[in-house]
DNA sequence: AGCACGCCGACT
DNA sequence: GTCGGCGTGCTC
């Protein structure tokens, strides 16, 4: 028998399965989707490999090498994971083994180390400083970085004259927790007749064997009796040695625990559009069909519950579900939602566990002891098996596509996935993307909208703020009076308010703070970014340039500058005008310790503070019942963005925010502050109106040629030297336009957004293209021409459908 | 990726 | 004549 194994070599000329003979001791172990160690190389140094076939003859077999060893006993992918990796492999143009890689645990990635062993320690005794190196050992740890430069070459001849071996080590970091524990022996009358002979002053054991009379049958962890029944542990080692109970080594997994208990909640009572979706979703998940859902409803629209329902009803049918938010909204808030509804069956993945307890997790889900798995973008990979449904909600955010490689998109994989089980597929969201909506339309997505908030509370009364004015009027460009009106109302009615303030600017682009006007692409609309270096704005999607104007094109005005602020600047600032407000800051440098974002939130649930001040993370899932007031600080920041997608993003952002006000009884109002107060995107935004702006900003994308009309796949050249990455940039774009279909079109090289960035400099171009049937080919080609380049120092990176363009 | 092979210049 | 520099190419 032969395994055909997926080496952990992440290179395009190793990007093949290799055949290895599997030895006769493990003829009966071996199976797909296990991890094995085997041989590679010439040195025959030891790596880790993924099994993805067995086969019964192979060529030239007696030239094939064994499989070293087993990892685990059990495969850790099964067939559909195994499918699903090679068809991610091919259509992200990334290697099949980080593929592999990425859709498991952190710990399962194999840490690789050397040894060094003396075969012949006589030949060493005259040389002092080998024989102090191995100190009576016959094998060491063995790092070229760590020893002595000096002493290399002398250990490479001693290798060649075979005194030493070099040995190779592959760690296995995926280890289970386990605990002392103790498991009673006796039964409940012989445990008593031992007490009753007890010496009177022998209290803690009296007290073990009361509790041991009644505790259950079977291993308990020792800490946890000793800290429950006030023991020590040599009352319960003096235990054992009576033979009343036994001790043993058993596995406990981390679980992620929250700083409150969780406790139960009921399912609510649906309203009749609630209703509508519910029973489409269900209709569906009965027939077992693969059909795919977008539910459209507004802020506070009860999604969630639908989502919930629908979960309880797949459980319902014997089948399990899956449902990814955005990391972001992973607050413990939703989590706790939905371990209220399903309890200990919910299985929690995210950016916040250690690799430990996502390791547990995962093992839970792969051993059948979870039924519902929820968690942001890489838990689409949890190996869940017979899924009946799986909910994306939020379906537009960008955390859902992976900025490094693989670059899969998780919405993508979850289409992938609901097809291979026939599963329901429910997108959410109250702003859907243009991508997912027009699909709708098309009639491949099923359409469910909710237009009503699910406590009939009315949507928050939205105002949006003329900064142009409020400048004009005296006021500074970071809170307008309207806004510091209503914050001290806020205050004097002891109501709370959550205040944004956008920082995704930091691609610089330049804006008229007399009219608001910002300059942008002749060829692309899209706002041109300030580089300071060369002192010029530059469009990032095709290269157009032009010199920064000390002047308005537009009014005239000299006050036409670049435009952004930080948080903490408005804390002071804020602090420094209201300074009877509480305020809680939440920022990514505020909410880096663990743990600190369930508090922060839990201070502000509880009245603590009066303002949450924060960046886009406090723009989503929030659901606080005083909070009255939104404001927006600078609306206008995504609107800057280099992106097509600059509008679609500041119309989201701005809906999902204005729906965090006003959530409960009280009515709650938004205040908008913008120097573009007629941009559709924020006027729709002010009334939610997200239809209306799927059609206008339709109309836009095929005007200017942009997706969903439009495919693009963007290829990014980065390298130490400017000239170097330019000659490479304009090389590969020669070489792209001679394999490209003659509509498709090639935009760039252009500087990236960050010119330099980490001491790379970028360039970056963009293939826009409806149909290409040799473009698949030609950038699988171009891969392999990137490791070639790599050699030089050139990274080369190919970015299908991407969602932001840095 | 990492290791060996191979072909060149600088040494005992 | 040997050692070691790095470019090249292969790994079941």
């Amino acid at each position: 028998m032969y395994a055909q194994v997926i080496v952990d070599v992440p290179a395009m000329q190793t990007n093949q399965p290799y055949t290895y003979r599997i030895p006769a001791e493990l003829a009966d172990i071996v199976v797909d989707g296990m991890r094995v160690v085997v041989p590679f190389g010439r040195g025959n140094r030891l790596i880790q490999g993924f099994v993805v076939g067995i086969i019964n003859e192979a060529e030239d077999s007696d030239k094939l090498k064994d499989i070293d060893s087993v990892v685990e006993l059990t495969p850790v992918l099964n067939d559909e994971l195994l499918q699903l990796g090679g068809w991610l492999a091919e259509t992200n143009f990334s290697f099949r083994i980080s593929v592999l890689q990425t859709m498991l645990p952190n710990v399962m990635r194999a840490k690789y180390s050397k040894t060094l062993q003396l075969v012949d320690p006589d030949a060493i005794t005259d040389d002092a400083a080998v024989a102090l190196l191995f100190a009576d050992r016959s094998e060491i740890p063995f790092d070229e970085h760590e020893i002595e430069p000096a002493l290399l070459p002398k250990l490479q001849r001693l290798q060649r004259q075979g005194v030493l071996q070099v040995g190779y080590v592959v760690d296995n970091r995926a280890t289970a927790k386990t605990v002392l524990a103790m498991k009673p022996t006796q039964d409940a009358d012989f445990y008593d007749n031992e007490r009753r002979q007890l010496r009177k002053t022998a209290v803690k054991q009296a007290r073990l064997l009361t509790f041991l009379m009644t505790a259950p049958r079977d291993f308990m962890p020792i800490k946890t009796v000793i800290d429950e029944q006030h023991l020590d542990y040599p009352t319960i080692k003096k235990a054992e040695e009576q033979g009343w109970i036994t001790r043993a080594e058993i596995e406990e997994y981390r679980l992620p625990r929250l700083s409150s208990p969780v406790a139960a909640t009921e399912a609510l009572t649906l309203n009749p559009e609630q209703e509508v979706a519910y029973d489409a979703i269900t209709a569906s998940l009965n027939k077992a069909e693969n059909q795919t859902f977008l539910l459209e409803g507004i802020t506070g629209s009860g999604k969630t519950e639908v989502y919930l329902q629908s979960i309880a009803h797949t459980l319902a049918n014997g089948k399990t579900a899956l449902m990814l938010v955005p990391e972001i909204t992973l607050t413990p808030q939703m989590v706790r939602r939905v371990k209220g509804r399903f309890g200990d069956n919910v299985a929690v993945m995210h950016s916040g566990l250690s690799d430990g307890e996502r390791y547990d997790e995962w093992r839970r889900v792969e051993r059948h002891e979870v039924q519902v798995v929820v968690g942001a973008r890489s838990a689409i990979f949890a190996p869940l098996e017979n899924i009946g449904l799986i909910v994306i909600d939020e379906e537009h955010e960008a955390t859902y596509k992976q900025e490094e490689n693989p670059r899969y998109h998780a919405r993508d994989v979850a289409l992938w996935r609901a097809e291979y089980h026939n599963a329901t597929v429910v997108l959410g969201s109250a702003t859907p993307s243009l991508e997912s909506r027009a699909r709708a339309q098309r009639g491949v997505y099923t359409l469910l909208t909710l237009t009503e908030r699910a406590l009939h509370n009315p949507l928050p009364k939205a105002e949006v703020v003329d900064m142009r004015e409020a400048m004009k009027a005296g006021g500074d460009d970071i809170f307008s009076p309207q806004l510091l009106t209503q914050l001290r109302d806020r205050m004097d009615k002891q109501e709370q308010s959550v205040l944004m303030l956008n920082r995704r600017g930091y691609a610089n682009f330049m804006m008229c703070r007399n009219c608001g006007y910002t300059p942008r692409c002749v060829n692309c609309d899209l706002a041109l970014t300030v580089h300071k270096d060369t002192g010029r704005l530059e469009c990032h999607y095709c290269g157009y340039s032009e010199p920064i104007p000390t002047t308005c094109a537009n009014c005239g005005s000299d006050r036409i500058r670049p435009y952004g602020t930080g948080t903490q600047k408005v804390e002071e600032e804020l602090q420094r005008i209201m300074p009877d407000a509480r305020i809680i800051r939440m920022d990514v440098d505020t909410t880096r310790r663990k743990g600190a974002t369930d508090k922060m939130l839990n201070d502000f649930g509880e009245k603590k503070a009066d303002i949450l001040l924060g960046t886009q993370m406090i723009a989503k899932g929030l659901d606080f019942p005083d909070v009255t007031l939104v404001g927006v600080l600078n609306a206008d920041t995504t609107l800057g963005l280099p992106d097509y997608r600059a509008s679609e993003r500041t119309f989201q952002l701005l809906t999902q925010v204005a729906g965090r006000a006003g959530r409960a009884d009280k009515e709650g109002e938004v205040v908008i502050q913008t120097f573009n107060p007629d941009h559709y995107a924020i006027q729709l935004a002010k009334t939610q109106d997200y239809e209306s702006f799927y059609k206008q900003e339709m109309n836009l994308r095929h005007t200017w040629q942009y997706a969903p009309y439009f495919y693009t796949v963007q290829i990014k050249i980065a390298h130490e030297r400017q000239d170097e990455a330019a000659k490479v940039a304009y090389q590969t774009a020669n070489w792209l336009k001679r394999h490209l279909a003659s509509d498709s079109v090639l935009l760039g090289p252009s500087t990236g957004a960050i010119a330099r960035l980490k001491n790379k400099y970028y360039y970056r171009m963009v293939i826009k293209f409806k149909h290409d049937d040799g473009l698949e080919e030609a950038l699988t080609e171009l891969v392999s021409a990137g490791q070639r380049l790599q050699k030089q120092g050139v990274t080369l990176t190919i970015d299908r459908d991407p969602v932001n363009f840095i």
